[in-house]
DNA sequence: ACGCATTAATTGCTTGTGCATTGAATGCAT
DNA sequence: ATGCATTCAATGCACAAGCAATTAATGCGT
């Protein structure tokens, strides 16, 4: 792969998530209040993937399956926990860490809002 | 294309977009005190797209090469002007707009950067 | 048992971004 | 010529993100 291409391959790359992204922050944020990465955490914890043993998900785990550092992820889950989508538990084996888990209104919310999101994938993929 | 193979796709297109974003950002900070948007923008303007027939750059064509909102480049101009890599000179046909223009440190800058940059994306493309 | 490096998460601070607004210039219709 | 909607760029404001420092807990070595 020459200059040329690899240039064009990346500007294709950031274009198309370019797109997607702003679309749906739009559609996330009109019809179910939520920003991108909020919904992306939420989408990581009803699939249940980087669950823990414990049964909740490490805020680090998380940070690393939306790309986001941990001081993001910190502040994104605050966010969440005061509309109630979340909440955050100490678990007892590791008391420097934090269980978060999906409320059932955090399952609702995720619930309404995955149908836009992979509608708007959906159109643009 | 179903759900399932729609939002595998999408999530590859995250995380390479992540991965590449965050390895430039880096490399291109230290090695050449630039931005990732900054040098795209420079990139745009070393290669001559975007030009006006007046021979300089408007704000608003440029925010459309880089996926940026018209302020957030606005504000990327000032900055890049600040470090003396662009000018904004005045556009005598229409004088609500502004040509941007590179400056010859602003070639230079690039210049410098462009190998990086290539370096970076063959790396993970 | 004690210190010390390490790890988890939060918080202070700075910066970049988008939206909405503003100010200036344009051009179109009357 | 005058008014009015439109367009270009800049700015006020709010907010999300990263880095660095902080606090708390863990565990490893001696």
């Amino acid at each position: 792969m020459n200059d040329t291409d690899v240039v064009t391959a990346w500007r294709q790359l950031l274009a198309q998530h370019a797109t997607i992204v702003c679309a749906l922050e739009r559609e996330l944020h009109d019809k179910h209040d939520l920003g991108v990465s909020e919904f992306e955490v939420l989408d990581r914890m009803a699939e249940g993937v980087c669950r823990s043993p414990g049964g909740g998900f490490r805020v680090q785990e998380l940070a690393e399956c939306v790309h986001l550092s941990q001081s993001a992820l910190s502040r994104l889950i605050a966010r969440l926990e005061k509309d109630g989508l979340v909440v955050r538990s100490l678990c007892e084996d590791d008391r420097r860490g934090v269980y978060v888990s999906l409320t059932p209104k955090g399952r609702d919310a995720h619930a309404e809002a995955q149908p836009t999101h992979r509608a708007v994938l959906g159109k643009h993929l």
